[in-house]
DNA sequence: GGGGAACGATACGGTAGCGTAACGAAAATC
DNA sequence: GATTTTCGTTACGCTACCGTATCGTTCCCC
């Protein structure tokens, strides 16, 4: 699809995703969620809380808080590790990979019609 | 740059922009706010706050709110309309035009970094 | 010029995020 | 086996966003 992409090309690509994202997902994850959903689906596993922080640069708590509300909206899951007890690790589940997969569509379906 | 992008490429090129701009910028603005503010520095203006709300598909006081604290980043101004002073005109400045050229920059070196 | 419409801002109660600090459970260390 | 460390979570006070409703100002129109 885009090809010889430019940044002024490159931000009227995200302006048109984050527009329609905007638009129809009544979800609205913050931008840290979204790198952390990112992370999650796209990084070999396992995943873990402490992992996650490490990763993206903040606290643990934060990561906490997102796997909370991104587990309440089904995007991801926990499950304890049952050979150390102390870590959780952080599964994929069918509505993110649908939730993801749809981005990707989206930023597809964009960037041709930006490159048009 | 990106040249033939699939969609896993293009979830992986926004992976890689997301986790870039959550560890560096301390803004964290949220996805209504870039989508405002790529809005008012894409498209021609003059842009008002009702024209932002219709075009989001969002309430007023949501644009008004967003103007407010990206008003204090130096993104954005705003003035009222000297022919219709019941209108506010918003204006671009220096800093929030330095900032989106950082995102596109941003999107292009990644983008470049993820098809090598 | 008086009534209504349009525009943006504000008020209000509620929700969700933040950072710092402390906590309980589990493993590791000695 | 007691102490220390590691891990994720929770508590606390705070800030910022949300949607709905209302407000003050300005323009329009009869």
């Amino acid at each position: 699809m885009p090809v010889d992409l430019t940044p002024t090309q490159a931000l009227g690509l995200w302006h048109e995703v984050t527009l329609q994202q905007v638009h129809q997902d009544g979800r609205d994850l913050t931008l840290r969620q979204l790198a952390i959903l990112l992370e999650i689906y796209l990084v070999p596993p396992p995943h873990t809380v402490r992992g996650l922080a490490a990763k993206l640069g903040v606290t643990k708590p934060v990561i906490t808080r997102a796997l909370d509300t991104m587990g309440e909206l089904g995007l991801v899951t926990r499950m304890r590790d049952d050979r150390d007890r102390r870590n959780v690790v952080i599964k994929r589940t069918v509505d993110g990979a649908l939730y993801l997969e749809h981005l990707g569509d989206l930023i597809i379906a964009r960037g041709r019609a930006q490159t048009l």
